[in-house]
DNA sequence: TCATGTCACTAGCCTAGCTAGATACCTTCA
DNA sequence: TGAAGGTATCTAGCTAGGCTAGTGACATGA
């Protein structure tokens, strides 16, 4: 949880220096750009401490409840949720998933059932409760972002949508490489 | 890595009718809010396999990469960075802090060296090599984003700023709780 | 100066991953 | 049709990276 000595202001760490002077932008506006920068940090640091209250709340960890809620949205799609259909989603071994599987419903998250087809596999079901609790603090955390999104105007949507897509282009294609 | 079958799209999700009816949104603009969390979760995702690889390039979990970055920052800012302060940023407990700087020491990153005035503690020192390959990497993808955050208008970056903040603000306070 | 607190470390435990291999079943094709 | 090979899950046993408890050296305040 939380990363981050906020100094990553480019005017204090060296090599970004340049970034700055290449900009052109007076320190009015370099002030603006690294608030961006802050905000887009600070909301990813809230986001990711909200989920690991649930997590605790639930006394589950990060990838048991990719797990679970992998499990239920499938579900809700009216899909048949294999053991190996979550290994592949959460990018574990088959192995570890039989583990993942055991805790949840040692837990009472889940069960167990025979595929309906493939006598070789094995269909995972959400238990009532835990499926209406997931759901509801899912559906509410999502209204409340709903509910932010619906308050911009379009134009306003159109400049998050395009920041934010092009952010994620930036952070997945070009120059990968080396370190921290 | 990568949650979300992108079905969280309230118009699919039951308990979310509601809240898509009582934002008296017609669909077009409900397309476009969708859009707008929609690329919330993909630059998350993005950012995240981002930082999976660097971790993967370097052969070094989440937590010690953290913790690397952490006595950078540190050392960058002047500070002397003892375990005890690398285990309260983290929240792990000094005990595993001890065996993580073995790790980095292990691998060649870090090096402990006497504490100038506390007899009892240790300055933990960064080697030259991973500093640069850090600095590098970190100042890397900050100059992708600051060179995104500038190129929009000072009136786009108080919507993007503004918009943040409201989300970081709405997951941290209000009704937090349950599930999934 | 001496009692108590603090620092890093050691020892030993637990959880959640992994690989390898077993077992049951499915599928294809000669 | 039946044999070979592929696939799904599970078991066994390993490792990494957390944890708590306790130690010894040092700091500090009465």
């Amino acid at each position: 949880m939380s990363d981050d000595p906020s100094l990553f202001d480019p005017r204090v760490l060296d090599p970004a220096q340049e970034i700055v002077s290449r900009s052109g932008l007076d320190d009015a506006e370099i002030d603006q750009v690294v608030e961006v920068l802050r905000s887009l940090r600070l909301w990813r640091e809230a986001d990711e401490r909200m989920s690991e209250a649930s997590r605790r709340y639930m006394k589950l960890g990060a990838t048991d409840m990719r797990a679970l809620r992998f499990i239920i949205v499938g579900l809700e799609n009216g899909e048949a949720v294999t053991p190996g259909a979550i290994a592949a989603h959460l990018g574990i071994s088959t192995a570890s998933t039989t583990k993942l599987l055991d805790r949840l419903a040692a837990a009472g998250h889940i069960r167990r059932l025979p595929h309906p087809t493939d006598r070789r596999s094995v269909v995972v079901e959400v238990l009532d409760e835990t499926r209406r609790a997931a759901r509801d603090s899912i559906g509410r955390s999502h209204a409340r972002r709903f509910d932010l999104a619906a308050a911009l105007t379009r134009q306003q949507r159109d400049v998050v949508i395009r920041f934010l897509r092009d952010l994620a282009a930036t952070e997945d294609d070009p120059s990968r490489d080396s370190a921290a």
